[in-house]
DNA sequence: ATGAAAGCGCTAACAT
DNA sequence: ATGTTAGCGCTTTCAT
C-alpha cells in the first residue's frame, strides 16, 4: 500500500511536536534553525509527503478549481485548463473537471460532483437550455463561479467575447462586394452566442436595407455534421445564397467538407467567411477570412478574477462582465485577393449593453509563428 | 461562506445518529423505512452535500485520477480526460490534472501536487529526459500508474501505439513510387516515439538497401515552428529530398507552413506522407497520406487498465504493454491518384518486443462523417 | 436496526 | 520558540 508515513512519524522521528512538523512545512511560524533541519531531515530520509485532504479538511479550502464544460467540443477546455495551471501554479491551484456533455442534466450532476470535493471555485461554460437549476445552487452555495463563452445569468462574473459586432463586420464585409444573398449556418439553440451572432447578422442586413429571409439561416446546432447537413438545405434553395457565413469553427469544417462533395469552389463560386479561426486556416486554399476569438486571453481573465474572488470571497462587490472583442482576419475566402484592403469599412463596436469594463485588444500575433511579408493576412482590430 | 450543513446537522434534523445518515447516504448496512425516509428529508430541507474530503480522510481513496502531460502539446489529454469521464463516471471518478509542460523538473513538481492530493491513480505521458527520479518516486510511493504513449519504463503499464513498422510504411510506400532520397523531419529528442519513428525509417531504407544519410534526418523537435526550419535544411542542401517524412501533426502544420512558403507544391514538387492524421486532413489539398493513431481507444485503454489496477491493487499481476497499431491512410500528399491501389505492399507488422498483447484495429470510421464514396481514402490496418 | 465513540492526518488555538 | 490539545466531517468498529 501506499506511503502512510504521517507527520506524527516525521515528529517523532526528528523528536518534536507534530505542531512544530506543521509549522516548518508551511512555514507558519518561526522554528529554530536547529529544530527546523531536523525536521527537514527527517522528511528527507522518511520520503514524507503531506496529505492536502486532511489539511483540507481543516482548513476549508482545497486548491480547487472545478471546470465545467463539454470537454471535447468546447474550444476552451483546453485554455481554461492552461490557465489554472499557469496562474494557479504560483497560488497552489489544481483543477478538476467535469464534463458536462452540453446537457443540463450532465451539468448538474459535475457540479455536484464539485461541490462535494469542495472545490474553491468553478469555471462554467453552460450547456444551453434551462441552467436555472445549476445556477441556483451556485448562487445558494455561493461558490465563487465565473462563467466563460455563453452568457447566462446576471448573478455572475463573465467572460466571453463580443459576437453581435463581429459577426455584423463579417456581414458587412460580404455586402461591400456585392453579396445580397447571404446565407447564416447558425450554432446550437439555446446559446447565447448563436443568438448574438444570428443578431449580428440581422444587423448588417437591416443597416443595407438587404430583406432578412429566415429560409437564408440554417441550424448547424453547433458542430460539424449537422453544419454539413444545413449547408445542403441552403444549397438546394431555388435561389442559393452567393455567400455564406459560418458561426463557430466546428461548423466551418462541416461546412467546407459540404462545399468540397459538391465540388463548389471557394470563393469562386462561393464567398465564405466565418466566426473562429482555425488552428489551420493558414493551410487551406484558400485562406479563410474571419473574426478570431481572443481563446487564451479569455481563459486568463476568467482564471485571474476566479482567484481575486476566491481571495475575497466578502468584498464580493458587483459581478464583472468582460466581454473582449474579436479580431476581423482578412484572407481570401470571402472573394478578395490576397492582402487587399478590408472592403467595407470594419464599424467600431458600440459596446455592448452589458459592458462595464473594456479591455485592451488581443496582441497582433496569435502564437503560431511568423508568416512570410506578403502572406500576411490583414488583421482588423475590433473593439 | 459555503453551506456549512454536516452529516451531524442532518442527524439532529432527522432525529437520528450521524451514523444513520451515513449509511442511508452510503447504502452501507439496512436502516428502517421510517428512518430512511426520514434522513432523505432532512437532506433535501437542508440542502446537505456530503463532504468527500472529509470522506477520503477516513476511507483513504479520493477517487481522484491524476493526468500528468503536457496539456496543449499532447494529443492525448483530451481523449484521456474524456475517457475518465466516461469510464470513471459509473465509478465516482474525477480527474485533477498537472501540466509537465514536457520538462522534467515541472513533472516532478506535477506528481509531488498529485502525490500529495492522494489521487488513486495517474495517467502519465512521460517528459522527454531523465525521468528516473519521478518514476521512482511512484514505484516507491505505489500509486498504480500508467504510462501512455511514450514508453518509459518495465516496471509500468503502459498503452501506445505501434512506431516502427508505421513508419517504415510510410517509407516503404514512397520507396514503392521511386523515392529514393527520403527527408524525415523527426521529434524531440528523449522520446521513444522519436527513436521508434527514426528506426523504422532506418528499417524500411534499409530493406530496399537505399543508404541512411544522417542529414536527411533533420530534428523537428515535435512542434511546428522547429519542424518548419527543420525542413528549410532539408530543402538546402545540394541535394533536397524528393519526398518528406514528418514524425508527428505538429510537425506537420510545421512543415506545410513551410513548403507553401517557398512555392512548393505537394505533391507534384515534393512528396508528403506523414505520422499523425490531423482533424482536417481531408480539408487540405493535396489531402494527407498519413498513418493514424486510435488516440481515443488509447486513452480509454489506459483508463480502464488503470481503474482495474486501482480496484485490485494486490493482484497487482504482471505489466501489461498495450500496443496499438497505427492505419495507414491512403490519400494524394504521396502523390499517388486520388483512389489509387496502395502501392508498396505494406508489410504486416512482426509484433514489438515487449508486445505481451495484441490488441484488436481500430474500427475503420475515425468518427469524423462518412466521406462520399469517391472521395474515400484507401485505409489498410496495420497490426 | 440503531447509537456511541474512536480516529483518519492535519491545523490552530492555547499553553508554557 | 516549542509542545499540548481540540477539533475539521466523515466512516466504522463496537455495543446494545
Amino acid at each position: 500500500m501506499r506511503s502512510p508515513v504521517t507527520m506524527a512519524d516525521v515528529a517523532r522521528r526528528a523528536g518534536v511536536a507534530a505542531s512544530t512538523v506543521s509549522h516548518v512545512v508551511n512555514g507558519t511560524r518561526p522554528v529554530s534553525a536547529v529544530l527546523r533541519q531536523r525536521v527537514l531531515d527527517a522528511i528527507e530520509e522518511t520520503g514524507y509527503v503531506p496529505n492536502r485532504v486532511a489539511r483540507s479538511l481543516v482548513t476549508s479550502d482545497t486548491h480547487l478549481i472545478g471546470i465545467v464544460m463539454s470537454a471535447l467540443t468546447n474550444r476552451f477546455f483546453v485554455p481554461v485548463v492552461s490557465a489554472i495551471d499557469r496562474v494557479g501554479r504560483r497560488h497552489g491551484y489544481s483543477s478538476v473537471l467535469a464534463d458536462s456533455r452540453d446537457r443540463v442534466d450532465s451539468e448538474v450532476e459535475a457540479v455536484n460532483t464539485l461541490l462535494s470535493r469542495r472545490v474553491d471555485g468553478i469555471v462554467l461554460a453552460p450547456a444551453p437550455g434551462d441552467r436555472r437549476q445549476v445556477l441556483d445552487r451556485l448562487v445558494a452555495e455561493e461558490v465563487p463561479t465565473v462563467l466563460i463563452d455563453r452568457w447566462a445569468d446576471g448573478r455572475f462574473d463573465w467572460v466571453g467575447v463580443e459576437n453581435v459586432d463581429a459577426t455584423a463586420n463579417l456581414v458587412r464585409h460580404l455586402i461591400a462586394l456585392g453579396h445580397t444573398r447571404i446565407g447564416l449556418v447558425s450554432g446550437m439553440r439555446g446559446l447565447s452566442t448563436t443568438e448574438e451572432r444570428v443578431a449580428g447578422y440581422r444587423l448588417a442586413l437591416d443597416e443595407a436595407n438587404l430583406a432578412y429571409s429566415p429560409s437564408l439561416v440554417v441550424p448547424g446546432k453547433s458542430s460539424a455534421g449537422p453544419a454539413e447537413q444545413a449547408l445542403g438545405a441552403l444549397l438546394d434553395r431555388p435561389q442559393p445564397p452567393t455567400a455564406i457565413v459560418s458561426a463557430n469553427n466546428y461548423m466551418t469544417i462541416g461546412v467546407l467538407q459540404g462545399l468540397r462533395k459538391r465540388g463548389i469552389r471557394v470563393p469562386d463560386d462561393m464567398a465564405l467567411v466565418a466566426y473562429d479561426d482555425l488552428d489551420f486556416a493558414e493551410l487551406l486554399q484558400p485562406r479563410l477570412t474571419v473574426v478570431a476569438q481572443p481563446v487564451a486571453q479569455i481563459a486568463t481573465e476568467a482564471v485571474n478574477l476566479l482567484i481575486k474572488r476566491i481571495a475575497n470571497r466578502d468584498l464580493a462587490g458587483p459581478r464583472q462582465v468582460i466581454r473582449l472583442p474579436g479580431t476581423f482576419v482578412h484572407r481570401e475566402s470571402c472573394g478578395c485577393p490576397s492582402g487587399a484592403p478590408l472592403a467595407g469599412s470594419v464599424k467600431p463596436a458600440e459596446g455592448g449593453p452589458s459592458q462595464e469594463r473594456k479591455a485592451r485588444a488581443e496582441a497582433p500575433g496569435r502564437g503560431r509563428g511568423g508568416l512570410a511579408g506578403s502572406d500576411k493576412p490583414t488583421v482588423v482590430g475590433m473593439s
